[in-house]
RNA sequence: GGGGCUGUAGCUCAGCCGGAUAGAGCGACGGUUUCCUAAACCGUAGGUCGUGGGUUCGAGUCCCGCCAGCCCCGCCA
């Protein structure tokens, strides 16, 4: 109800400059302009509440119901408010609720029949010049040569949905996988292979990934413990970064091996990204460190070149800084992010010209980002209309509260993962058909358990806020009601059901009418749609969107509960039939913005 | 030592620009099926919002102190 809302705005802010001509002048009273108009925090009190008569109240030195009269009265003098909205009520200690017209609702309905994009609106980019400048999500960054594990779970899927939003928003989105394909722990790995397997590094196929990642432990067992083998290993990472031709033919086998697992997770979870790792940026590490060097940023300490930050001070009470070249020379993941930072700013060819760049990593890398952001800020790599953000998540954590692990104490791995939810869905299923003495052919029976798997997968971290730390749990993830995939899986199974036994669910649309009060609820929440969405464009917060879908769905479902809907007579069959197919495009369009794929039967 | 995040029902969590009597789900307890998939629906019980101050007409929400947990802090990413 998004016109609706910024309607009803526009008739309060006339209203109230109306009715109080005197806030008008008043410079810095920009806030006692704004009618403080929020959806209604019960039913009860109607669509909208109007709030702002109580904040009023001291700055116009009069009580706040009397101020409400004076809106009020204003807003019954506006032919255009009474059109869309009942007569306002005052309540409580000065709130104005107020309830959209039933007229007006069924108007709404029946323009979202005939409209793909259910009301929600492209968003428009503020600069015209903008308006292709693509939006940036970093996500997913998984690292070359180790298997994707649990750890990159929450990226992946959190990331793919931002994505999803701001692309059905209108946006161009650019998802860039920023694989770690470039450190010093690349140059370990490459001399550890020297040693013990030299064929990895110079013909394909000649390792697995699951080999690479035990040399990757042991590469990294060395790097700890053994001097010589640490200075290696860095010489390595410069070889690589200069462009030494055996060095760098080493490095695209072990990237063309993890890529294939990597593509494996991604088609499962129906995940696109372009791979655009931190080597991409290689070019213009040098360009950094000159640009900050000519601003006169960098401060040589202890050998290595630094950038001293402004507000966060250190162990000793001096300045903390970020390093952007090591003292051997070598360049780390400050730099790369640097660098990344102004190549997706600048203009191109040399850049994407983005106007937004989100990054999704956990929450442990805040400190990290603030760094090189304030950094980049103080370069002016960030042009004044553009923004940059950390879009922060909590950690996986196991039933004991701490980092989840195998019970033998290894890292989870993602494949093992998915197999795991599947498997069980799949057993749900088998044991659920037998209950109720249905025969389904295998393919269903993988199709349908490979959905939910994967679905409960994903909408039990989206549906939780991402800056707390997740607590992962089959059980409750698969469990068969509550705030899970396959609560809001079945609810559009018994919409599709409603159309196998013969309801036609595009129905004339001309004279909707409605009489029931759960008819009216789904109505409400069917409306709803548009507001959530560009919300979740704001805030970066898909469990908004998956409180909805719920919220959507058990309203749908006392609907089909208490409602008869096929059984019901002309013209209610029609209206309700009409109810049930825009219920069906919301949860499916809201499912496919989560990367939730529907089924017709479960 | 410095910084960040978190603390809400037995458990897992929502809580939007500070607004009316703090909400879900699970679990517990009790009910509903001649009817479109009962993977559902209806009802009951369950709270000192970590704690102490402050700001405000009004604080779970903002500010300060304290307690607890997790994470980060110069050559890993």
């Amino acid at each position: 109800m998004l016109n609706i809302y910024e309607n009803l705005n526009i008739q309060l802010q006339n209203a109230l400059a109306r009715a109080f001509p005197e806030i008008q002048g008043n410079t810095h009273t920009y806030s006692e302009f704004d009618p403080q108009l929020v959806p209604a925090s019960k039913p009860e009190f109607g669509d909208f509440q109007v709030n702002c008569a109580l904040k009023l109240s001291k700055f116009l030195r009069q009580p706040p119901r009397d101020i409400a009269t004076a809106i009020i009265t204003q807003l019954e003098l506006n032919k255009e408010f009474l059109k869309i909205c009942e007569s306002p009520k005052i309540a409580g200690p000065g709130f104005i609720n107020l309830t959209i017209k039933k007229q007006c609702l069924i108007q709404e309905i029946s323009r979202r029949l005939t409209d793909k994009r259910l009301g929600v609106p492209l968003a428009v980019s503020k600069k015209n010049k903008q308006s292709n400048a693509p939006v940036i999500i970093d996500f997913s960054s998984p690292n070359i040569a180790k298997e994707m594990h649990v750890g990159h779970l929450r990226s992946t899927i959190i990331g793919d949905s931002l994505s999803r939003i701001l692309e059905f928003r209108g946006y161009v989105v650019l998802r860039l996988n920023h694989v770690g394909d470039w450190g010093t722990q690349f140059g370990m790995l490459i001399s550890h292979l020297k040693e013990v397997a030299p064929e990895a590094l110079s013909t394909a196929n000649a390792v697995n990934i699951g080999d690479l990642v035990t040399f990757y432990r042991q590469a990294k067992q060395r790097f700890d413990e053994d001097k010589v083998f640490r200075s290696t290993s860095r010489n390595e990472v410069i070889k690589l970064q200069s462009g030494d031709p055996i060095a760098l033919k080493a490095w695209n086998l072990l990237c063309a091996q993890s890529r294939k697992e990597f593509e494996e997770i991604y088609n499962r979870l129906d995940i696109r990204l372009i791979e655009r790792g931190e080597s991409f940026y290689n070019p213009y590490l040098e360009g950094v460190i000159t640009d900050l060097n000519s601003l006169e940023l960098l401060v040589i300490d202890d050998g290595a070149k630094c950038v001293f930050l402004k507000d966060k001070l250190g162990k000793d009470g001096k300045a903390c800084p970020v390093i952007v070249q090591k003292s051997d020379g070598g360049f780390n993941y400050s730099t790369t992010d640097l660098a990344a930072i102004r190549y997706r700013f600048n203009p191109a060819p040399v850049g994407d010209g983005a106007q937004r760049v989100i990054y999704v990593t956990d929450a442990g890398q805040a400190n990290h980002f603030a760094g090189v952001f304030e950094i980049a800020k103080r370069a002016k790599w960030i042009p004044d209309d553009c923004r940059i953000e950390h879009v922060p998540f909590g950690l996986v954590q196991g039933d004991d509260g701490k980092k989840l692990k195998t019970r033998s104490g290894n890292t989870v791995r993602l494949r093992d993962l998915l197999d795991e939810a599947v498997e069980r869905a799949e057993s749900d299923l088998r044991l659920r058909l037998k209950e109720e003495g249905r025969k389904e052919t295998d393919s269903f029976i993988k199709h349908v358990s490979s959905t939910i798997g994967i679905a409960a997968v994903k909408y039990a971290d989206l549906s939780q806020n991402r800056v707390t730390n997740y607590q992962f749990n089959f059980e409750r993830m698969l469990a068969l009601q509550g705030n899970t995939a396959p609560y809001l899986l079945y609810a559009l199974v018994r919409i599709a059901g409603i159309t196998r036994k013969g309801g036609q669910l595009d129905t004339q649309t001309n004279n909707l009418q409605f009489q029931l009060a759960q008819e009216w609820s789904l109505i409400k929440a069917i409306l709803k749609f548009d507001d959530v969405i560009v919300e979740v464009e704001e805030e970066l917060l898909p469990n908004r969107l998956c409180s909805y879908l719920f919220e959507l769905s058990q309203i749908f479902n006392r609907f089909y509960d208490q409602v008869p809907v096929l059984k019901a007579e002309e013209p209610n069959r029609s209206c309700r039939l009409a109810l049930c197919k825009l219920t069906a495009c919301t949860l499916k369009q809201g499912m496919s913005l989560l990367g939730i794929p529907t089924l017709e039967r479960m």
